[in-house]
RNA sequence: GGGGCUUUAGCCAAGUGGUAAGGCGUGGGUCUGCAACACCCUGAUCACCGGUUCAAAUCCGGUAGGCCCCUCCA
């Protein structure tokens, strides 16, 4: 083992906080769940992706070798709960009046630039699923022919009654599932058990699916739980490391790839399953179709910054869930401005204190180690700026070193994107204000800056002078 | 109906048996022509009840509230 620092991670799988040792040396293979590419994510889709990022980051920053996969779902995720809805991507579509590619395209980038704008790194494999649908087709024919899968009506099914422990995941037993089954489920009448899935749709409610293949079994369509199974095992082969997603996946997506892969592979196939709680909203669980729909775009466009919600993320834990309000919000902004002030205001006097570094360091790496405890990560940055026995530079190099894994950019100076003439217009009339100032003309002082004041221009007077601030609103 | 999670100061929140981190806000003060900034000071016995223990926010049981899942969902 060349690791030395530890992660420990909460496992799903052993519902036990445990420490994580990779299936090869220092590899990390880590699986997360992408979206499906039919409408904006909200900020609650992207809360998990902002805590799949500090797990990649933070076993990255421990000295592990990670590399990290990530599907698009362009085809086969259903709208409703019957096994014979309407696929999300045709909704899309026809809500739009685009053709499903289009409308692939439009919503993946829209979500890789969400991620870029959280500072969230993009994982280096990123599959459509719609690219690997002869992985998808040669594991099914070989679960056919292993006996755990079978055809009925045109479609495959898997048959869970076949799979190994297929409710440990979950923590769910097979009684409570059936007596406890929600009225607005249909029924599948093809299916030999209620909770056996589809691997294979050749039947679809719609006729004009555009997105369909040829099979061994008749023209059609990949089951939604496939994909990840099929891109996991063409991208990392027969053991994946790190299974991530939002909780809700843990049942049924999650538990139904546990039982394909393993019936696929014929051995224990991800060791870690991590899951992130939900975001909610003050009515509870967030939606794109209940209350306000919260986007990126639609935080920048407040005037809060992404990487200020990044903030407000990382001061809870991944594992609980939290609730969503502009309030909060706001808290996290102004803790955010004021601790980029200070870094930014940092000097590089001194030469670097080796052993304060290491002390702090090894504060941070315990924290990170410890399930990713952002919020402690956070509060080890506000000790080392309080500490009175560190020096500037000796501080710059720890939360430059800490800012590897938070990606807060502490040290990036806001760029004011201001058109020369109005910057010049502004620099005089700090000019004037100042010599007014120094007449001790106050009042002309104050109607200077007023004035910029109603044009969005705020004036910010600090012991070295004064600057500027365009406020959006 | 079944299962799970959760409850810490005005708000966000850490805490994984030894006598409550941090941040935001509030209030007071220093600085400043004023304001803002900055800096200093300022707060809770941890939902409730009972148990285990020398010792519990931390473990166990119960009560109450909140949230989530039970084949759309990050």
């Amino acid at each position: 083992m060349i690791v030395g620092d530890f992660m420990k991670l909460y496992n799903t799988l052993t519902k036990k906080i445990e420490d994580f040792i990779p299936y090869e040396g220092n590899k990390v293979r880590i699986y997360t769940c992408g979206p499906t590419v039919y409408h904006y994510a909200h900020i609650g889709n992207l809360r998990t992706y902002i805590f799949e990022d500090i797990l990649e980051k933070g076993l990255r920053y421990l000295g592990y070798d990670v590399s990290r996969a990530m599907n698009i779902t362009d085809v086969g995720h259903l709208t409703s709960d019957g096994d014979t809805g309407e696929d999300k991507m045709e909704k899309g579509a026809r809500r739009e009046g685009k053709t499903v590619y289009e409308i692939a395209d439009f919503y993946t980038k829209a979500f890789l630039d969400d991620m870029s704008d959280l500072n969230i790194k993009i994982p280096e494999i990123i599959e459509k699923a719609s690219d690997n649908i002869d992985i998808y087709i040669q594991m099914i024919t070989k679960m056919l022919e292993d006996g755990y899968a079978y055809l009925s009506n045109g479609n495959v099914y898997f048959d869970i009654s076949k799979a190994n422990d297929y409710y440990q995941l979950s923590g769910k037993n097979p009684e409570d599932l059936k007596i406890g089954v929600r009225d607005t489920v249909e029924e599948d009448k093809s299916k030999r058990n209620p909770a056996d899935f589809v691997l294979w749709f050749t039947l679809s409610k719609f006729e004009n699916q555009v997105m369909k293949w040829d099979s061994p079994w008749g023209v059609g369509y990949p089951g939604w739980h496939i994909e990840c199974s099929g891109i996991s095992y063409k991208v990392f082969g027969e053991h994946l490391d790190i299974h991530c997603g939002g909780v809700d996946n843990i049942f049924p997506h999650h538990t139904n790839e546990i039982a394909q892969s393993e019936a696929f592979l014929g051995h224990k196939w991800c060791n870690y399953w991590c899951h992130g709680a939900h975001l909610n909203d003050e009515s509870g669980k967030m939606s794109k179709s209940n209350g306000e729909f919260l986007t990126v775009s639609l935080l920048k466009e407040k005037g809060y910054s992404p990487v200020e919600y990044r903030f407000f993320c990382l001061n809870s834990h991944y594992r609980n869930s939290l609730v969503f309000t502009y309030d909060s919000l706001d808290g996290a902004r102004n803790a955010y401005r004021k601790l980029k002030a200070k870094t930014l205001s940092l000097t590089d006097e001194g030469a670097k204190q080796e052993e304060k570094y290491e002390e702090y360091q090894t504060q941070f790496k315990a924290a990170l180690g410890n399930d990713l405890n952002t919020s402690l990560m956070i509060t080890v940055l506000y000790d080392v700026l309080k500490d009175d026995e560190v020096n500037d530079t000796t501080k710059k190099l720890l939360i430059r070193d800490f800012d590897q894994v938070l990606s807060l950019d502490l040290f990036k100076e806001e760029e004011q994107t201001v058109d020369a003439s109005l910057e010049k217009m502004i620099l005089e009339k700090i000019e004037e204000r100042k010599e007014a100032k120094k007449n001790k003309d106050f009042q002309k002082a104050d109607q200077i800056r007023d004035e910029l004041l109603g044009q969005g221009i705020k004036l910010i007077d600090t012991r070295e002078g004064t600057t500027y601030e365009i406020i959006k609103d």
